[in-house]
RNA sequence: GCCCCAUUCGUCUAGCGGCCCAGGACGUGGCCCUCUCAAGGCCAAAACAGGGGUUCGAGUCCCCUAUGGGGCACCA
């Protein structure tokens, strides 16, 4: 059990296409996990060999996403290391130059085929015919050596078998005849993703390449790249993908409407589990039980833990559909989980988007009431905003909010009017102290306790749904609170006459 | 069309030949607790895709079929 393995070195190695979507930082997760649980380095590179996709400000967007979900990167091209550049784009001599000795070895060759030529051979349902497989060398370089467009490909063995070692499905087997001489270099200079990332792999010291399975149809062909060039080859995983919550086709990457999870638009881009309220903890939770668990039952568990008993070859080699109603109850675990205080801190910038100003020490003790019963850091706004308006601007909430169920306004005139002189009478006003007095006077009078308390928690905080109305009174103070219920019982005075 | 990978409750999963008339979790339903909303506790319904083998014994191994996913680009 290698506690640590200085060797260890996985990557995640996105292509910057804009915001960071679930299923790919779910791939990269189980390479962090692994690279965490080996003590070795998590490196992020950056795939922009196809220019007409990069869209600007993605490395950021990926830096920013990483960052929030507490994943650490040792090496990338915004923290540097020795092994950069960390972008494909800033490192296109070398894939040149390892394209050509590949020519000059004999494992790869030059191909002049115009698009149209490779059109019709698609057309005639075949793929490419290695037409300039075998054609003679001294023409291939005199032609190259004149400017004529070409594109350098992979010379695939046309017989037998490959087959390779995959750490979460075991042996895979190919039939070579089924595979086609790949492009490495296209015409444009810029290396495909087949020779990139073999470079950068080679050169960044990469120990295990953990990647998507829609890459096991290639793994062949990368195999014989690896061979072509002689060096020792990492471990490979092709990991599972995320489904849509229906279990049809690829999670998609737009944000969309999903039947199966109630209408409810479903999150997949990083920043949209962000704004949404979801905590990163839970995220990250929720991510890691897909297609792996922890072992013991256990659904709740911290990054670390998780770091503790991760192996690749626990991860279930089946994709799955995203069981994204299984983040809601993730995230009321671990909002009920973290330290109060730290919930407050986190409660703030929700707070502060719905309009309230908000007093850092008023949230510190709202926090706590909240704690049980929020599914998102969003739900705070309708649960306890009421707190953080303007004091001043309290008004009482119209009668059908004070009246309780099988109540009447005079009824519930009657009952604030009563409260008033208990609550007053109170040195202490703790929650406890307010709820034996109340509950006493429910008592004595007959009342059920829900028509009491309800009468005064729609009182003091203007709803109908709020933490528990002592809690809300000990907050808001004797003060205020006596305010407040004499507001109710003005406001129902008129509601009788 | 060809190739590859996968297939346990609705969903995420445990299970690596006997411990399984299949366990946990989410969700759903019921009960309890309860000042609202929650949280929490208890209970319930709910699955080995189908068919052949191998074996004393198969959810677990093999084959076929079906279904799902992916690939067959000068995209990654």
């Amino acid at each position: 059990m290698p506690a640590r393995d200085q060797a260890v070195r996985a990557r995640y190695a996105p292509s910057p296409t804009g915001p960071q979507h679930i299923g790919g930082i779910r791939s990269a997760l189980f390479g962090w996990l692994f690279a965490r649980r080996h003590g070795g380095q998590f490196i992020l590179r950056i795939e922009d060999t196809d220019q007409k996709r990069s869209v600007r400000g993605s490395v950021e967007q990926i830096v920013e996403a990483f960052a929030w979900l507490g994943l650490d990167i040792d090496e990338g091209p915004h923290v540097g290391g020795d092994y950069g550049p960390y972008v494909q784009s800033q490192r296109l001599d070398q894939y040149q130059r390892w394209a050509n000795w590949l020519v000059e070895q004999g494992h790869a060759y030059r191909c002049f085929a115009t698009p149209d030529e490779l059109a019709e051979m698609r057309k005639a349902g075949r793929g490419y015919d290695r037409r300039y497989r075998d054609f003679p060398a001294d023409r291939s370089a005199e032609q190259a050596a004149q400017g004529m467009a070409h594109v350098i490909r992979f010379k695939m063995p046309l017989a037998g078998t490959t087959r390779g070692k995959d750490l979460i499905r075991g042996e895979v087997a190919f039939d070579n005849a089924q595979l086609q001489d790949a492009v490495l270099l296209k015409s444009d200079g810029f290396p495909t993703y087949h020779l990139a990332h073999i470079v950068d792999d080679h050169a960044m010291r990469i120990s295990h390449i953990t990647r998507a399975v829609e890459w096991l149809p290639s793994f062949p062909l990368h195999l014989h790249i690896w061979e072509a060039f002689g060096w020792e080859k990492p471990q490979f995983a092709h990991l599972p993908v995320l489904l849509n919550p229906n279990g049809k086709g690829k999670l998609s990457k737009r944000r969309q409407q999903f039947a199966d999870a109630g209408g409810k638009s479903v999150p997949v881009l990083v920043h949209e589990f962000q704004s949404a309220g979801y905590l990163p903890e839970a995220v990250v939770n929720f991510l890691t039980n897909i297609g792996w668990n922890f072992g013991d039952d256990r659904e709740v568990f911290t990054n670390a833990e998780a770091i503790a008993r991760f192996a690749l070859q626990d991860v279930n080699p089946a994709n799955s559909a995203y069981p994204i109603a299984k983040l809601d109850w993730l995230n009321s675990q671990w909002i009920q989980r973290i330290h109060a205080n730290e919930l407050a801190s986190r409660l703030k910038p929700a707070l502060e988007a719905a309009g309230y100003a908000v007093d850092e020490s008023l949230l510190r003790r709202v926090a706590p009431t909240l704690q049980v019963r929020l599914k998102s850091l969003r739900d705070v706004a309708p649960m306890a905003g009421f707190f953080f308006a303007d004091w001043n601007d309290f008004a009482a909430p119209p009668a059908e909010i004070l009246i309780q169920r099988k109540m009447d306004a005079a009824g519930t005139r009657h009952i604030l009017q009563s409260a008033l002189p208990l609550l007053a009478a109170l040195d202490d006003f703790s929650p406890e102290a307010q709820h034996a007095a109340i509950a006493a006077y429910a008592a004595s009078s007959g009342l059920k306790n829900g028509a009491v308390f309800g009468s005064l928690r729609a009182a003091v905080s203007g709803q109908r749904v709020s933490p528990p109305t002592f809690d809300v009174m000990a907050i808001l103070g004797k003060a205020e609170s006596l305010r407040r219920i004499k507001l109710a019982v003005a406001a129902l005075e008129t509601a009788i006459a």
